[in-house]
DNA sequence: GGGCTTAATTTACAATGTGTAGTATACTAA
DNA sequence: TTAGTATACTACACATTGTAAATTAAGCCC
């Protein structure tokens, strides 16, 4: 198979690029449902046809840049900690990573996160976070103060999980105003509600 | 004018009746983007230029009935609490009050919260919610804690804005598994963490 | 450099959807 | 009953879609 030099031929890199880039551009001028393919080929100086090539449609456009979306998050958070004795420092650490690569981007991830009518992309964040979130209590003895207080787990992951995605939405439509540093460390002050509880 | 006429007129209701109920099982059976006027107004068994006559076009019937499902929740959650001591059953009653109209409403709010790529109901909640916070909080002592422990207000609004609403839609992605009372009291605990802090 | 492979372009076409006319009909309310 | 109005119907110009075929251009490998 030929598949490895497909997907390394800088002409569909460039393509690609170019219509990722038209892509952004156009959503800060225009919802989603004005973007049609006839705009979008228009804007990344492609032909029409050639979209084709690449995407079925639209929809099939904005899965696989989000599954390329995910990809790249995941390798920033890295695998979840199974170490048994989890450290909050090193919590903190991986998500202030996580904020700093969405910061770092930011001109991508607030028009597919925050720029509204796209749920796509936010929909598969939360849905890789909530499994993130699931390895990561499971691999620790997390579930004992949850249940403890006798919380149900699967709704305090779905509680957690559109918590911190949703703060970060609302972060990214007010322009970034909190260092991704401050803001990892009030998520783990709400976390605990200013309880050093373990 | 004759505005209010035209409102209670009953060839209007119907219709728009028609609409909505027609809006409402396409969605069961296809995407958003390929809801087009004219499979709806087909399914509504009425004219296709008939929706003009009702909607610019499906954006802005998506937005009218977004205003009439904000009106129902605003009567459904009453004006926030301005008691200088808070109830804490008064607010599960609320919060219960409000998963039980959603429940009793169940194939609406499941289509439109909880399937994919329709945001624009779920971002009206949370906006709607998060003021409704606002309110609240600052009608009472609330803000003590919150500062207390250096958490930044906003951020905490964000949070919990998020966090309920998001919650409420996974809740219904599978199809309700717990008890309006349920969920109320389990977002109670989840909120003060099994501690009592007020 | 030259041959091979593949991406992109160009042109064309049928099908569907959009938005807006004008006119006729049926319903509502006073 | 009558005036007003919502809906139906038909028609039209235009935009968008998805695909096909042939051609051109770019990149890869020897």
């Amino acid at each position: 198979m030929s598949n490895k030099k497909k997907q390394t031929d800088p002409r569909i890199l460039r393509t690609r690029q170019l219509l990722k880039d038209a892509f952004v551009q156009l959503l800060q001028e225009m919802d989603l449902e004005k973007l049609t393919v006839n705009r979008l080929t228009e804007a990344a100086t492609i032909n029409r046809v050639t979209f084709y090539l690449h995407y079925q449609d639209i929809s099939d456009m904005l899965d696989k840049m989000a599954d390329e979306m995910i990809l790249e998050i995941s390798s920033v958070l890295g695998e979840p900690e199974t170490d048994e004795h989890p450290d909050h420092e090193e919590n903190i650490r991986v998500l202030e990573r996580f904020l700093e690569h969405i910061s770092l981007n930011g001109k991508f991830y607030k028009t597919v996160l925050a720029t509204r009518r796209i749920p796509i992309f936010k929909e598969r964040i939360l849905t890789f976070f909530t499994d993130w979130l699931v390895t990561r209590i499971e691999s620790r003895g997390e579930a004992s103060f949850v249940q403890k207080a006798g919380i149900q787990q699967e709704i305090f992951i779905w509680y957690d999980a559109a918590a911190i995605i949703g703060t970060i939405e609302s972060w990214l439509r007010n322009d970034m105003p909190y260092t991704p540093a401050f803001l990892a460390r009030q998520f783990y002050l709400i976390h605990t509600r200013g309880f050093d509880q373990r």
